[in-house]
DNA sequence: CTGTTAGCGCTTTCAA
DNA sequence: TTGAAAGCGCTAACAG
């Protein structure tokens, strides 16, 4: 069995009261008295049970995150940083790994005291989205599909981010400009992106060939290595390029470099994904999405809020930005 | 507030106790009476209180993982896999991505059954690895640190792996011999791949050049492509290559297809990671490992006993084996 | 078959 | 400043 506060107690010759006020250093504890407490507990290696605690007190300081991808290498940064955050609110996070229905579930049996849920775009799981089969106490919180589900949502308007970089290219007066990123699974999430991405085209009238949407079969560096490439030995390459990710400017960068292609001189380059690292790359790329400290904040900051607030808290859509540095110029003619 | 038992038992106009009986489906109680309880709390949404639950019965049916690298793409397999496992003994598993301390305290607090630390050797904490600063109550299993900590642990002579690897080669008449998978980081478990490399090849008084041991950054894709091709178009090229990962070999599949190189014709190809996508590449690869099946059945065992058992549970250290496929031959003159 | 009761570890009045 | 007592949601004897 494990340490309880009785244990402690007895060693110290007090009640059991005094040793819970101790340990939650009450100001009805004699300073002598709390530090003998605190001195055996330490020693006795007592931890408080968070069960009991939350029995009585209805809090648990525990915030449960649906994590159904851990194979995806992309969100783990956010969540990272989500955690590390809340622990600052000295809330502690846990992850499930399990089926978003099946989470939710031990989470609420775990009392925790809200949970955020990361849709599995890939799993497609089977239609529960819209709402949990049945009434929750415990706030919730989706990521990434705002208008799929009735409770409290954060998304960034990825169609969007698209849009700013193809008029930031026209604007430079580029007109053969080729989109890669991930067309053929059906996430709706990468989905949306190309769709925003061909709109666009259409709008300025520019021209949409095969050599302008290039389909990708992952995020990764290698793809947009290999991808790009192919696409830049073509005569008739682009002017400019959009890529879909971090990772694959990364992997597009090379292919640049092996063809002694410079940038921006010889081609522009815009990538999705507005981080940090996109700053420290061999050329420090213009860039378009929401930034990750801002996602990072506000689902902090909505999570706290549906916890302490009485009434529905509303969903946040997030603006991209774009981030305009060295990888773009006007076209050389 | 949540929906307790006491709420199930008012609408259904019975004590809680026979609610309590009910829901965990005892033989006493009438099943007409069991049905509408049923059908009450599923009304209601009710979710068991594990926190309650474990206060009186000492068991909480949850297992905490600790998993301070989300990031890192290979080992999630295994957690994925563990985690389905641990299910059909129905055990649910939390992860928590904080540091290992502090992650170990929360399910100490969870009361979880058992707690199972993937250590991280990127980050190398801070030379807590040995042991727990206070005495713990709940068992522990430590993955991938044999002899750093006085737990039971799980670990895999990988050093061996890489012999059985030299090995087969050198029997087939193998001399010029390459290995790419040196990781520059200090990560041990790499390391010590290479120290075994090196070592064997001495033995067998083979030549050790700067094109035997191939340095990279990372064990992806695209590393093992570039640094294969580098490799791979010099005109004293090695006829046997050892690749450190999965993911490095399908890169220098790549590479080798792309430079029309036949396997295992011209070139011989063992890969550490005994998994079965092994089989399904190109060319089905010969491979050295612990099988993943292994892995997680070993594991997930010694879990089980080590919440059963009373006596301590030994370490286990999973000895590799070879697959041989066909993507290794004799050199061809 | 069903209800009553005690108690798990803890916080929180209320008394001393 | 300390202790006693009640109660959080649940399980497990024990009585009826």
């Amino acid at each position: 069995m494990s340490v309880t506060i009785k244990d402690i107690a007895e060693r110290a010759g007090v009640s059991f009261s005094t040793v819970s006020k101790a340990l939650r250093n009450s100001p009805l504890v004699q300073d002598i008295t709390k530090h003998k407490i605190l001195e055996i507990s330490k020693e006795l290696g007592y931890q408080p049970n968070i069960a009991a605690r939350r029995l009585v007190s209805n809090k648990s300081w525990t915030i449960g995150v649906v994590w159904p991808s851990v194979e995806r290498v992309t969100p783990s940064t956010l969540i990272t940083r989500i955690n590390h955050e809340l622990a600052k609110h000295s809330y502690t996070t846990l992850l499930s790994i399990n089926e978003t229905n099946l989470a939710i579930e031990t989470f609420i049996r775990l009392q925790c005291d809200a949970i955020l849920v990361f849709y599995d775009q890939e799993r497609r799981e089977g239609g529960n989205i819209r709402s949990f089969p049945t009434p929750i106490n415990i706030p919730i919180l989706y990521y990434g599909i705002d208008g799929l589900t009735p409770y409290t949502t954060i998304d960034t308007v990825r169609s969007k981010a698209i849009e700013l970089a193809v008029h930031h290219l026209v604007e430079l007066g580029h007109q053969r400009i080729a989109y890669i990123g991930h067309v053929k699974s059906k996430d709706p999430l990468q989905y949306e992106k190309v769709v925003a991405f061909t709109d666009l085209m259409n709008k300025y009238n520019l021209p949409i060939t095969s050599e302008s949407i290039l389909p990708i079969n992952s995020l990764d560096t290698h793809e947009g290595y290999m991808t790009a490439k192919q696409l830049l030995i073509s005569t008739q390459r682009p002017t400019a390029i959009i890529s879909g990710s971090y990772d694959l400017t990364k992997g597009i960068l090379r292919a640049v470099n092996e063809l002694r292609i410079r940038i921006p001189e010889h081609l522009s380059l815009v990538s999705y994904d507005n981080i940090q690292q996109m700053e420290e790359l061999e050329v420090p790329m213009t860039a378009v999405g929401v930034s990750l400290d801002e996602i990072v904040d506000t689902t902090v900051e909505t999570l706290l809020r549906l916890m302490n607030d009485k009434g529905p808290v509303p969903s946040v859509n997030l603006e991209p930005e774009l981030v305009v540095r060295s990888s773009t110029s006007p076209p050389q003619i």
